[in-house]
DNA sequence: TGTACATCAGTGAACGCGCGTTCACTGATGTAC
DNA sequence: TGTACATCAGTGAACGCGCGTTCACTGATGTAC
């Protein structure tokens, strides 16, 4: 039954979320356009707007689903790590940057759009525990200030979104354990300073 | 002379990049229209094809004079540190941010965007040059890997980010002497360590 | 200084296109009895 | 088990809109003589 045409999809919401990722994947969210997504899933123009409303609701739920998997992403790279505090920190961070490669599309519409609604309650529910995971972990790495805080965002930030950017051409030319060594090397400079 | 209505305009060229800087920062790259561009610059809607050909060509040669912008923001920061090659290197990490949080939509146009053709010859080489000089900064104050130089741009880069999207609230909502206390606080962190 | 002419910058109407939105519709599904 | 009906998901035609592009044009400027 999974090849049969049938009139009811069964799952366009899901459907429609990846056909969207694939979109802006290739043309970019400037390109972006509801009639693309619908077409790229094989279904009317008019269908995404049962699920949606508008093109608008549609990157916000994407990007709702987003910041989940970038949770993942890292939460990945955490179990793989030794339990110490530093250690977890730094998995996080490589986490951060593997979802800046994998997925860049999805990347730069979480950090770097306007178009999503961050006001809606469940993107800005996920945007919020991404934000807390990574409080909690500067804090168990024993982070105390503002500056702590900030210095690991942000390099792990612009680590991301320059090498999903396809800046940092001898970092990203590196095989990927390598390239995990350099990260991790500049992740430690940063790690919080016992007092 | 200044008021009068004239046939030619005298500096169009000029004019329309300022008015497709202000497009970029009211509406967003993704609703980016020549024919916005035009009505703003108080022009027909085809004149702009006489400079830069479409919109690509324009938003090309914004992003160039951008990146000289960019470049100048940081000479600016530069000028008023000792030289000392280490307070010089915070200083155009400091300039670096400046920009992002005064020309917002031009640091996401330089950084975030695909719309510029980062091929054309005069974009590329405004581009190097700003890589060029961070390069330079890194080498002076004794930064000798490949770590040493991703991590100083890394940090910079996702400061400017974060904090030109709104985001790291903390640091954003300090007064500017507090913020850059705290910015050079985590710039020290990354400076290349003596051997 | 004046005239003729070439070149250039900007105009405005016209065009075709893809877009979002609307709407009456149809086929599928679920539920009450 | 069967029938009737309500609800829901998706269709496809129609619409108006802003867009980029084209093109014949016009007014301004520069230059040759």
């Amino acid at each position: 039954m999974s090849d049969e045409k049938r009139y009811h999809h069964g799952d366009l919401r899901r459907a429609l979320l990846e056909a969207a990722e694939a979109e802006l994947a290739e043309r970019g969210i400037e390109a972006f356009s509801l009639r693309a997504v619908a077409k790229r899933a094989g279904v009317s123009h008019a269908a995404p707007a049962h699920h949606f409303g508008d093109a608008n609701g549609l990157l916000t739920a994407l990007a709702a689903h987003g910041f989940r998997q970038f949770l993942e992403a890292q939460a990945a790279r955490e179990a793989k790590a030794t339990p110490d505090p530093s250690a977890q920190l730094v998995a996080a961070g490589l986490g951060y940057v593997d979802f800046a490669l994998q997925r860049p599309a999805l990347f730069r519409l979480l950090w770097g759009s306007n178009r999503p609604d961050f006001a809606d309650a469940d993107l800005s529910r996920a945007a919020e525990d991404a934000y807390r995971h990574l409080v909690e972990q500067v804090s168990a790495a024993g982070g105390r200030t503002v500056a702590d805080e900030s210095a690991m965002w942000a390099v792990a930030h612009g680590l991301a979104d320059l090498l999903s950017a396809g800046r940092l051409k001898a970092i990203g030319s590196f095989p990927d354990d390598t390239r995990d060594a350099v990260l991790t090397d500049i992740f430690s400079r940063f790690l919080p300073r016992p007092q």
